[in-house]
DNA sequence: CTCGATTGTCTAGCAGTGCTAGAATCCGTT
DNA sequence: AACGGATTCTAGCACTGCTAGACAATCGAG
């Protein structure tokens, strides 16, 4: 049975090469650049084998979206944890999902601006999406107010954020004042 | 010299039927169904013509987003102009961007997700995103709140918006809850 | 150790894309 | 009526995502 496990881990290992390139690609030229053909002669495979470990290159940018969620979710949690307060909080975590959006355009379409196949807001819901989403609600469900649903508050400050964010990168909006942009944001939104 | 004007004329118009049949089918079977092809089929001319108006396919997606952009300002400008109070005009005002983008998701992508070509925030802005932009100030100026600049303050509030429009749009919301969400944010952010 | 069978991979190709060179056609002018 | 310039079309390029079918490598049985 060796034989058969070597073989699979062969194969997941092939399958994170693929997922790896293809993120690499994208954030060095653009999602326009991944195609097919440049994604196989990276991995030095032939394009079928692509399909064989997804379905087309939608599932590819779903699978660069679900390991950006998880980071993210790490870099928010990371953020937060080192901040006091619920000011603090509020503060660090905008920064730290305006940053990563910054640092990673690439994966911040494939998780909110591509489609990646993924479902959304639903049961199915992968677990590394749902999770983005809690650590999110973890810091600004305290600060949601009196008789104000968490995650209704949640939504509406993340969607604050993904606009300043798809604005920004964009370029509807000037970088400059991207700093007194948050502190507005924090200084309304959240009752502190 | 009249021919030559007719002739213009003529041209005019077609430029105009090339921008209306885009719009038109970008919002019945999306940006991706508007190909070239399709495109020339449909307003009966040869595909090269369309290159005689325009550089090419983000050219033409400018062109609906400059237009989207006029008609967008006027709804805005006409919702808030109906309502009574700063409070009123505020929520008047969201409600009418939400409703615009929902209304023409495809005028919406080609304004602020696709690529038109198109200079943002800069001095040689086309006119329409000025005074779109400009329809915002005028309401969301007034609210901004005491030291806060009425161009910073619209930025955010603007963001927010988009972010709530573009992220229901992709699934990522429910549109369920979107009145509730609205009615959050404009409690919060405008001072009144 | 050899031989079929089963995997796995690759070559080659399809239908579609945006865009363009050069041929063909139209039309106003002389 | 015939010329000449503007206009439009046909045909094609290089690319895209994706796949059928040929080919090669590997495995288990005798």
């Amino acid at each position: 049975m060796s034989v058969q496990e070597r073989k699979q881990r062969e194969r997941a290992e092939r399958e994170r090469l693929i997922v790896a390139t293809a993120r690499e690609l994208a954030e060095q030229q653009g999602w326009d650049a991944v195609t097919t053909r440049r994604l196989a002669e990276r991995i030095e495979y032939s394009q079928p084998v692509l399909y064989s470990h997804f379905r087309g290159k939608r599932e590819i940018i779903g699978a660069v979206a679900l390991q950006g969620a998880a980071e993210m979710a790490r870099e928010v949690r990371a953020a937060t944890s080192a901040a006091d307060g619920p000011r603090a909080r509020v503060a660090a975590l905008a920064y730290a999902y305006l940053d990563f959006a910054a640092r990673n355009p690439a994966v911040y379409d494939a998780l909110f601006q591509l489609d990646g196949g993924l479902p959304y807001a639903q049961e199915d819901t992968p677990e590394p999406l749902k999770d983005a989403f809690a650590a999110l609600l973890e810091t600004l469900g305290e600060v949601a107010g009196d008789g104000v649903a968490p995650g209704l508050f949640t939504e509406m400050f993340w969607a604050s954020l993904h606009g300043l964010a798809t604005l920004t990168r964009a370029g509807r909006l000037l970088p400059e004042d991207a700093k007194p942009r948050v502190e507005l944001l924090v200084d309304r939104l959240a009752m502190v």
